[in-house]
DNA sequence: TTGTAAGCGTTATCAT
DNA sequence: ATGATAACGCTTACAA
């Protein structure tokens, strides 16, 4: 041990984590059998007889698209910030899954559950083990923190937005049981046409959040003779695919058909047409995560606590609005 | 401790890594006490005693864009097949990212750095601690592994293409000195030039790898009358911002002006007009980079693997090959 | 087959 | 101010 180089003993740990009860004249000792050796303290041994790890983690149901790598770096910055270090996960729906994140939650000092990831019998073991957890982006369980975006009635506004256009008939494309966003969406969507008696509505769309899905479900759709002149998507890369598949199909958009998405990602403003969509605060909803479940694990905190962060509606060109690209958007 | 409750003493650690030197009656007696105590055993005290972590550690100059999300999504999943656990950070060109780096390095069994994240003295530092050493898109340093991406050959290819479209004056956009891919790309471009002697070509034009990065140098560029008539640019989405740069210019793409990104991200498709780009397997950067990481780590081989990926050029029509969008591109 | 005990590298509590 | 020493929770000879 880098202890008998020096020359003193268990002294090393006291001035390693800088404990100014040390006579300078040791310490200063010390400090040089350390460089001396290359000396490094071992995380493992301080993580054992501290008890705790100093990192936490966050999982997630997927890894792709823009959407999870903003909230990532939120995560990653504010975790970086205070200190700790970030395990990351990816479920992929695996059936292993819940093996998974119970095995990650003893790497960590606490853990983040992102969207539907796992059951919440998998939360509430978690929460029984005394593992600090923070929901986001899903339904609460087992008395856990939680961080989500508005919905609903951002939703609902959007919806509206496309009437007061005189569209008429408005489709949701995207399977409200898939994400507990989706669904949220899917009741704003609702609460539109129910304030708006007059309305009919068809049943959500079942579809999958990639553009492919989208692409194959509207040209699905195209070919009825009723088809709608609005679709309201899950996210934008269905909202993608759809306006492929209008293109495809000789629809103009906004003429023929309106289309919005949802997330604002980078490529939405670069559509032809600019796509009319909600932006969600990824990178506060990382960072917000990252600083509940802090919280959670320094102070002990009983209370479960619950954030809801605003969305905004961004309107553009493809929901009818005006034609002409905006130039600065900046 | 869960041994008192069972019966037995250690011999749980026997059952637990399922050694089957156990006898079967006693194994049971043990499983039964760890259900009833819901007892699992600590990583911090495995860990400690056998000497590894079974995680590794990724680091990113930056965590933004869906270029890194894609190499993330390629680095869990080949981790979680191999039961590692993946630690994960960004040093976003801070300060203390050496020190960060460093930190990491002793919380796992071996680390893969990505791009400029660290001098190359800090890897020199991490391969004389012994700690397995990846790098990915960087230049080799410290003797250890890497996985790369054809960059240079493809860059000459793409810039003989628009040659062959009949353009003159093809200007680079992007620092060389800012990414060691860039720099590559920029000397394709380079031999391009010198393998058609008539060719004039001007020096590369710095800029930021952003989009609003790209979209302020061009509108610069266009200012001059000696503009010129096609840009490489070094990513995707500096070429997004070239093409509004563009349309603000009143400069139609590709007639007065011919545009090629890098990278192939998924809204390079959708562009008006859809760009020509270069794809690469991002995520079999990050798969290739986790298994031979844990090839390193295992077998303590001591030879370094270099590994160079393939990169393929996509020729939509901003280089002005056709004009109609393909509708069946996958 | 299974128990005993010596590490693994820290921190923390006592003494001194 | 600093040295012993007992944890921390596991693995692994070595005995029994």
């Amino acid at each position: 041990m880098a202890r008998r180089a020096g020359v003193s003993i268990a002294t090393v740990s006291r001035v390693h984590r800088n404990a100014d009860l040390v006579a300078p004249a040791t310490r200063e000792r010390v400090h040089r059998a350390v460089a001396a050796l290359d000396y490094r303290p071992s995380r493992l041994g301080r993580s054992l007889a501290r008890g705790h790890h100093d990192a936490t983690g966050i999982v997630f149901p997927d890894l792709s698209g823009p959407y999870y790598s903003a909230v990532i770096l939120g995560y990653e910055e504010a975790s970086a910030a205070e200190g700790q270090s970030v395990l990351i996960l990816a479920t992929h729906r695996r059936a292993a899954s819940a093996k998974q994140v119970l095995d990650l939650a003893d790497r960590v000092d606490g853990i983040v559950l992102f969207g539907r990831t796992v059951d919440d019998e998998v939360v509430e073991a978690l929460v029984r083990r005394r593992v600090p957890v923070v929901l986001v982006a899903r339904p609460i369980a087992g008395n856990s923190d939680s961080v989500r975006t508005q919905s609903r009635s951002t939703a609902e506004a959007l919806t509206v937005h496309l009437f007061e256009h005189g569209y008429e008939r408005v489709a949701y494309l995207g399977d409200p049981h898939a994400s507990p966003d989706a669904a949220e969406r899917w009741q704003g969507f609702l609460d539109a046409h129910r304030a708006a008696r007059h309305r009919r509505w068809r049943p959500a769309i079942a579809c999958g959040f990639r553009e492919e899905d989208g692409r194959a479900a509207a040209s699905v759709l195209f070919a009825d003779r009723d088809r709608p002149d609005a679709i309201v998507c899950a996210n934008d890369e269905i909202a993608m695919g759809v306006l492929v598949a209008a293109r495809a199909a000789g629809l103009t958009v906004p003429d023929d058909l309106a289309v919005t998405g949802w997330d604002d990602i980078p490529a939405a403003r670069h559509l032809a047409p600019p796509l009319t969509t909600v932006r969600q605060p990824m990178l506060d909803l990382g960072r917000r995560a990252a600083e509940i479940l802090r919280d959670r694990i320094t102070t002990h905190r009983i209370e479960p606590l619950h954030e809801l962060l605003p969305t905004e509606l961004v309107v553009r060109s493809s929901c009818g609005c005006s034609y002409h690209t905006k130039e600065a958007e900046e």
